[in-house]
DNA sequence: TATAATGTTCTCGT
DNA sequence: AACGAGAACATTAT
């Protein structure tokens, strides 16, 4: 399930278990994993450095080589990382495993196949050519008013448009507007700047809460959105049953009588 | 068996 | 041209 707080789990795996060490072997399972470059290139770029530096931007995670090569890993929908003993068992779907002269290694693991893992020479060049916006806990109030409220479309996808904010996806965007009392539905336009203040402190309180969340294994609040979403959920704070509604071809669920906030349809 | 699932990208229409 | 909506992509679980 990575969007922005499951991807900074992996930040923070990545940083304490792959920093320092050198990779010695890379193991490519699925090649068109490497969307286009090839299992010797990505062998050449890693093989012999150790990992010295990540960082995560929205959904994406840069890791960084001794020999300066940027390592992109894209999650997609099923995507994410295992560190494994010498002796243990690698993940069913694993795409790319990376050995370590210590003999532990790293699985890319991805059920469904839509993540991906990349070379590139440099960050900002590289989120300015895939055309990547601004991480969303890194944007400021005024500039989110900007974005959500010039949209002429509807709220909900624009939070999702990793063009103007890089994060968020289906589940966090429900949670967001959950919290903020706006309907999925709201033209972003339709918002005042009062709305747009809410919306923007709910998302960083949803992002921040969700990552400390997952970093102590704790679950979601049991009065957010997200534990009651799906079929026969029921609004955690009034009880109406929750709503569904297919939204820029994806689920959207959300609470009719909670988020009054902007009318559309 | 049909449907839906946490993402990205391409195509088409406005 | 720029923007927004929907389909397609691969695979599995319900």
């Amino acid at each position: 399930m990575p969007e922005l707080p499951e991807i900074e789990a992996f930040r923070r795996q990545f940083d304490t278990s792959a920093i320092g060490r050198r990779v010695d072997s890379v193991d490519v399972a699925d090649e068109p994993v490497l969307a286009g470059r090839s299992a010797r290139e990505l062998r050449q770029a890693t093989a012999g450095d150790a990992f010295c530096k990540v960082l995560r931007h929205g959904k994406l995670l840069f890791a960084r080589t001794n020999g300066g090569t940027w390592v992109v890993f894209r999650f997609g929908m099923t995507g994410r990382i295992a560190m494994l003993e010498p002796d243990g068992d690698p993940p069913d779907h694993t795409r790319i495993m990376f050995g370590f002269n210590d003999g532990g290694r790293m699985a890319f693991d991805d059920q469904r196949k839509f993540g991906s893992v990349e070379l590139a020479a440099d960050v900002e060049i590289y989120l300015e050519r895939n055309d990547i916006g601004p991480d969303a806990l890194g944007v400021c109030e005024h500039r989110f008013r900007r974005i959500i409220g010039c949209t002429r479309g509807q709220v909900k996808p624009a939070l999702m448009d990793q063009s103007k904010l890089s994060g968020i996806g289906n589940v966090y965007s429900d949670e967001i507007l959950y919290q903020a009392g706006i309907r999925p539905d709201a033209k972003g336009q339709a918002l005042d700047d009062g709305q747009l203040e809410r919306l923007h402190g709910q998302m960083r309180m949803v992002l921040e809460t969700a990552i400390n969340r997952i970093a102590t294994g704790k679950d979601l609040p049991d009065d957010w959105l997200t534990p009651h979403r799906g079929k026969d959920g029921k609004c955690p704070d009034c009880g109406e049953p929750l709503e569904r509604k297919r939204i820029s071809g994806r689920t959207a669920w959300f609470c009719p009588r909670s988020q009054h906030h902007g009318q559309a349809g």
